[in-house]
DNA sequence: TTGTATGCGTTATCAG
DNA sequence: CTGATAACGCATACAA
């Protein structure tokens, strides 16, 4: 079912169909003859080859958002965001953590052909070499999320803040002995909200203390892992603000298995709100994040901006402290 | 950067290029000339434009896969396996939720148009129209964990038996007021669920009783009304099978606000395992499904049998019950 | 051993 | 108002 069908059916030239379909503006139709084009395409069911239309306009009305792990929670709100503002486009989002012999190179580079208009990158790149090739490619491409030192091209979110928020309510329940469980050496967020963590407690008095420190990957075996060292130290901090929500989950089981009850001797507070974390025992007190601001962003950026232009941008949609249970006054202990 | 570029620059023709990227193997081709043609390809950085490619070969080394929600973690072990097999045959898989104006329609269509060489559908599709505006583009397509009554072309996995462990497990335990915390309606793995747990049951002399069966969807929040409700009910049950592991959060949560304790005064054993069960509070057992082992036999399907055959499977990857500690022997009540 | 010619299905620029 | 025609970049049968 091709244009030449279409136009045989109709009795028209190829190009006629093809101008009704894209209203062309400069076409001036007689009313009966474009009722027969749009008749002919109905009936025989026409739709147009997308290779054939991204070979001539060079355009493939597809988006590509690469992340680095569908286990991750966080990343499905990215993605929300991010289809419903290609849908909004007309365009359609795909996504892939597509991976081969431990590279994202060889996946991204299959999506560079031409396949994509625009890639969103949200975290799973690590060699540089990856990028560079990207950047020759001509495609245009966004950091979601996090950035690289020589990436000029990225949209994150106030991490920064969100530490804040989550330290300033500790404080103010009138805790003293915070603790953080940070994300992973190399993560970009991670840095960014133990720096937070670190300037709010600098603004209350305390000084950087390695001892109420800790990194663990966003995963709930990490957080486990971590807490479990965390409650080991003495004095044990009263309270924890926590990187992530997965860490969460594994830092909550690790204070129940020491015996530590949440919140009465150990408050937590995370970053990312879920639906989860609701549901959790005790449920769990969060800064939710502008995560699906964060994926609309991107592919609004990612379609209206020159590939060529810088991109530093902070979404500044709403943060909220959700208050849950897991946190408290300190207890007596 | 085209084949005509690479050609010019080593002063050969552009069907030289094309047949020694190609691996011609009727192609006779002085070694000289192919490491000149091999060099020029990496000195220009040259890739093949794959909506050209597309549009010549009729294969875009692209499949899809469509599901209803991101959010739902079963989801990511069936991309990770789906991704693999892609990657396997040096394929690309790129996956979807979109769904504009409350159909998914559009986005299938948008992908239907030779953007993808098949097609993966894991749920999420509600109208039958759409499935025949599938079945009426000339691609390839397979249900993926859910069956139609007019679609023959699907892989599910073996529901009523991992029912059937879990009963059978909660039964060696010594419980006889088993109930079914059961997935929503229209759901076909909800159905199949249920309909191995109402066979278990009465191989063990239990006739269905409806006081024993809840609905909800698989979410958590569902699970939590679910299980609120099926505590209020008199006889109490000292076990519930639950068909889905978010809705099992939501249940054990619910649990805990009746002040019922899990496992001493209530069994909870739910379907699909994942990383998270383990970090719950109290441990989650569950039925391990072969869901990454799924993704994989959807591409391979789909890669491998005629369009126009019936594919009727149930992939019979390993099934295990992982013993944590949410279920125990009845309690004295 | 390499080059030529043609077509894949569209869109866009012309004529008519 | 509509039709012819030329690309877009690639792959392949065939000619040389």
């Amino acid at each position: 079912m091709t244009l030449a069908d279409v136009a045989a059916h109709a009795g028209v030239d190829r190009s006629v169909i093809s101008r009704v379909m894209n209203d062309d503006p400069g076409l001036n139709i007689r009313p009966e003859t474009r009722e027969r084009v749009l008749a002919s395409v109905k009936t025989l069911g026409y739709r147009p080859n997308a290779a054939a239309r991204t070979l001539r306009t060079r355009l493939s009305r597809t988006f590509g958002l690469f992340i680095p792990d569908y286990a991750n929670p966080v990343y499905a709100e990215i993605i929300k965001g991010a289809e419903a503002a290609a849908a909004d486009r007309e365009c359609v989002l795909v996504t892939g953590s597509g991976r081969v012999a431990g590279s994202a190179k060889p996946y991204l580079d299959l999506l560079a052909d031409g396949r994509v208009d625009g890639l969103l990158l949200a975290g799973g790149v690590r060699a540089s070499a990856t990028l560079d090739a990207l950047r020759a490619s001509r495609m245009p491409w966004l950091l979601l999320n996090w950035s690289m030192t020589d990436a000029t091209r990225h949209i994150i979110l106030d991490d920064e803040g969100a530490a804040t928020m989550a330290v300033e309510h500790l404080v103010s329940l009138g805790h003293t002995r915070i603790a953080h469980l940070a994300g992973p050496d190399g993560s970009d967020t991670a840095s960014r909200r133990a720096g937070g963590y670190r300037a709010a407690m600098r603004l209350h008095g305390r000084a950087p203390d390695p001892a109420l420190e800790v990194r663990a990957d966003y995963t709930a075996e990490g957080g486990f892992q971590a807490m479990t060292e965390l409650l080991g130290r003495t004095p044990r901090p009263t309270a924890v603000f926590v990187a992530n929500v997965a860490s969460a989950i594994g830092a909550l089981r690790a204070a129940y298995r020491a015996g530590v009850r949440v919140p009465d001797e150990l408050s937590i507070v995370a970053v990312h709100d879920l639906p989860l974390a609701e549901y959790l025992v005790p449920a769990l007190t969060t800064v939710r994040m502008p995560l699906e601001e964060l994926g609309r962003r991107g592919v609004e950026r990612l379609a209206s901006t020159d590939p060529d232009d810088a991109v530093a941008e902070t979404v500044d949609g709403p943060m909220e402290l959700v208050l849950r249970e897991s946190t408290a006054p300190p207890g007596v202990l």
